[in-house]
DNA sequence: GTCTATATTCCGATAGAC
DNA sequence: GTCTATCGGAATATAGAC
């Protein structure tokens, strides 16, 4: 019996694609809002398969928020623990995370309602156990700020602020287009702008006195 | 038969405890995540009464979220239309927005939330006729650009600038804790700096070159 | 491993007594 | 107006044939 060698671990195995079905539906309408039939219908199986590989809909769902987890704090440790320059660093984390999230509109809002829905079970269950080292960038920023290269600003802080200015437009959207008074045309034109114009408005807010 | 007359309308009436409950727990939880058991032990009611003064969930949630869009909109009209000189605008606008949303972290995760998953219902029956008018706003912001008193910026985006700022903290709470490694008590310290934080870094982020 | 059929639980909604 | 009891459907989960 031959054995395919170098594929990619069980590609379009049965489980595969329940995870991948899965996936889908639970990041758009969340645990409650998810239902199995509508999970087997996209996998193209049959409803007792998804219980036949994963045990429950709890499971399966766990399975889908680790994956998600998994997957979404490594790149933010990528740019935020290398040793580039402060400014270079900022416009850097700016430029992919903008350019990640406006390809993926529903992770975002996904991970932060079902953190705020079971806070404990993700602390305790969930969150990766590599997190993102913000050490090096305080260290930078305080460095840039005692030289007088920028003006004093608390580094977590300005980390806050940064991440709030790449995701939360994203989130708010059909929001800010309400509030706006924006065709959906004009506001995708608009977000197309966002990574300029956040550069520009933190580094500006970083101008030493 | 005598009525009471200066009484708010129907102060502790069924339907105003049936509305109360709902309120809390539609917010807390999503239309999917609600159950109508749930409301009715909360109101100190029966199940069938919540059908009796609203004729289904639907009705129920529906009654809700035009309350709450009701209310949160005109809050930002205010601030919004006013003809406060633009950098005393801005400042009013931070303090009495993060103001509002640090008592109240859950409505504008439910708005964004409900608002991703029903667009089209929402632009169509729930959005308020009274929209806030930016072209104040708008004009404001060209004339000081004009007058060189801020550095050149496209006043939509810098709408968008600031409510991200204000709002998106307190809905990533649970994550930037995470992210930032601190705990529930330092995370609070730092919720609590955002008006002063916020409201600096913003005009930082408007001074002319 | 995959399917059909069925058991079981849950939930929204209604009927009907008071 | 308010309650108890119950219906009917939907959704999760399991049994059992293939």
């Amino acid at each position: 019996m031959d054995k395919k060698e170098n594929t990619t671990p069980d590609q379009d195995s049965t489980e595969q694609k329940i995870f991948d079905a899965a996936h889908e539906i639970f990041t758009q309408k969340g645990m409650d809002g998810a239902k199995m039939q509508e999970i087997a219908d996209k996998a193209g199986i049959n409803k007792a398969l998804l219980h036949y590989y994963y045990r429950s809909k709890e499971k399966l769902y766990e399975a889908v928020v680790k994956a998600v987890m998994a997957k979404a704090l490594p790149t933010v440790r990528q740019v935020i623990e290398s040793e580039l320059p402060l400014e270079e660093k900022i416009t850097r984390f700016i430029d992919f995370y903008i350019g990640l999230i406006s390809k993926n509109t529903v992770i975002p809002l996904f991970i932060i309602s079902e953190i705020n829905k079971h806070p404990d079970h993700f602390f305790e269950n969930v969150m990766p156990k590599q997190l993102p080292q913000p050490e090096i960038f305080f260290r930078q920023v305080q460095e840039e700020v005692a030289a007088g290269r920028i003006r004093p600003v608390d580094p977590r802080h300005l980390i806050i602020h940064i991440i709030s200015l790449c995701i939360f437009p994203f989130l708010g959207k059909p929001l800010m287009r309400m509030l706006l008074g924006l065709s959906p045309e004009e506001m995708k034109k608009l977000l197309d702008q966002r990574k300029q114009e956040v550069t520009s408005f933190v580094l500006a807010g970083l101008k030493p006195l």
